[in-house]
DNA sequence: GTCTAAGGTGAGAGCGCTTCCATCGCAGGA
DNA sequence: TCCTGCGATGGAAGCGCTCTCACCTTAGAC
């Protein structure tokens, strides 16, 4: 199947270079064409891959990197759905995607996405504020696109959703309620989506003339996470709860009910993400919907609107969010 | 960071050839190859990946190949933890992964594969026992590995685990412990885990004398076929149920105790693969661990192998399983 | 009939590396 | 002292493609 562009040029009675217009598009006429196109068809012959790339300075191939602990990668369907999402966009370009995750260090990972080369740009996840292997891709020459961004990144191109403004509406929502003593579970610390989310409740919560004090949660995204905070901030009494994300309701949602406690009656509850469990948990959950498979496409379609026109600079997607409104916040029986 | 071998020979003082035996490993002077690493070290030029693939006729990427819809890729932890496997085994050896998923139909994704090129070799999942896709890769010049394999497989590498006896030994198991209208729910139709699964339960319960007659019902891997499977068993009335796979017995549990009946005792239950959640059912399941994250390295593995020295011919791995002993099948107090 | 323009085609110069082969210097044996 | 052999190095020939440039053909305008 490996064979050569002259041997499929001496087969089809034309020049390499010839074949070579026909492949890449060139202008050929109609009758030589099919006739090339008849021998690829017959043939099988590829050309070698290798040598189109050397020559043109362009693979094809497109860099995801996701440096993510094997079990956060897996159990969280968050970089799933990204990766699905990109997988789609890239597949509909005909682009191969090189996948880098992370069995090595930051800095390791790096040198070698850098050093195996082929890439024509890379698309990374850039979760949290300080990271060596974000900020190595940018400062290289690959075209780098990061899904998420950090307030430094101001000069690099990023997908990203507006979290800040995703909690304000939130938190507004259980205001709406009549909630007052709406408490927040934190993300991770150090992560973006964490400290913007914290942000727009706090903001939120301001604008309403409300205090925060003893409300505010440091949670870690997992499960257990939202668990114990649950159970600390129901010491101390609350309206409602807002997890930074789905998995972290969970777990409160869990601690709720084992305190003999309703949702929303006595507490409302409310998480971040619309994870496919979601609206299947007891209640329903309102959560924030994100569409990370659309963020993955997008992501790849910028990278592929760069790389087709260097000059345009870095481009910023900010994606809506969605409030998804379910029985954890307004009762089943409500509306 | 791009340059040339040609910019770090000036740099060092030696000629380009040097320059390519120390990155290469040839036989250089330790005075010349610190020199030269030094080099490299300070200006970050990393030698062309395309003109070294061009000329070696290796690239360092390993092509994956998981066909799977999303929904199964990312609900089914099986290819997870495979994928996990393989990148494990992978950056181990410093190469790089090129992913290719279920976008397009086999078809397309086998002829995109082949076009891309740039793949020393390939790892192919082989669910089914027809695959147009693992035929064509089988068909190319790439180097293949499967992770399962059809009977008509002979003469490709693959590693697998041995079915047929790991449902022997979950029959057996059943049998030990007294039950004699033991039921299987099957795997999806046309797949070999499904196919070989089955054949070994039938195998056994031959071996025991005993018919299974009505006692066989076709699966589809999924949660809800378990369901449905187990409701249609148990108005035939049964000793124990054994599902291909553990999503099915899921679904079996649930049915089972929607008719106010207990496992082990009115029931007994079995699955297949010892997933993750199988070990905090209520009761937790009895199952067979497959080891998905070491078929995965090993199918690296053997990749390697091969491709370090082609005349190896074929390798065939079939790695052990593991019967995993839990209350589902042996009752809670059970000794 | 001549001139021009434009589309189609072939020749050839790289792209940057690996690797074979020739060369060189030097140590050790005769 | 001369020769041999070996490790270290440089020279240069490709690897198979893209893409520029020049050439040729043909159609259309005058």
């Amino acid at each position: 199947m490996a064979g050569t562009l002259d041997e499929l040029a001496a087969m089809s009675g034309v020049s390499r270079a010839t074949v070579s217009r026909v492949i890449n598009g060139g202008s050929v006429s109609p009758a030589t064409r099919d006739r090339v196109l008849a021998v690829i068809e017959r043939t099988n012959l590829r050309p070698n891959a290798a040598a189109r790339t050397l020559a043109s300075g362009r693979s094809g191939v497109i860099g995801v990197v996701m440096h993510v602990a094997p079990p956060d990668l897996f159990c969280d369907p968050y970089f799933s759905q990204l990766l699905h999402g990109m997988s789609d966009a890239l597949s509909e370009r005909a682009a191969g995607m090189m996948l880098w995750l992370g069995n090595r260090s930051k800095e390791e990972t790096l040198s070698r996405i850098l050093w195996l080369g082929l890439l024509d740009g890379v698309i990374v996840t850039a979760d949290n504020l300080d990271d060596p292997l974000v900020d190595g891709l940018l400062a290289s020459e690959l075209p780098t696109v990061l899904v998420g961004h950090r307030r430094a990144d101001r000069s690099a191109s990023y997908v990203d959703v507006d979290h800040v403004h995703a909690a304000d509406v939130m938190t507004s929502h259980l205001l709406d309620l009549g909630n007052r003593r709406i408490a927040h579970v934190t993300g991770r610390r150090g992560t973006v989506a964490g400290e913007d989310r914290l942000t727009g409740y706090r903001r939120e919560m301001a604008r309403a003339g409300l205090p925060t004090d003893g409300l505010v949660v440091e949670g870690a995204f997992s499960r257990a996470s939202g668990a114990s905070a649950a159970a600390e901030l129901l010491d101390r009494g609350v309206d409602a709860i807002f997890c930074s994300n789905d998995a972290m309701a969970e777990g409160a949602l869990q601690t709720i009910r084992s305190r003999g406690l309703t949702v929303p009656e006595d507490v409302a509850l409310a998480g971040f993400d619309d994870l496919e469990f979601a609206a299947h948990l007891d209640p329903p959950l309102t959560t924030i919907r994100q569409g990370v498979h659309r963020q993955g496409e997008e992501a790849a379609h910028v990278l592929f609107e760069f790389l087709s026109d260097p000059g345009v600079g870095p481009r910023r997607v900010l994606l809506p969010t969605e409030l998804v409104v379910r029985a954890s916040t307004v009762g089943a029986g409500a509306p």
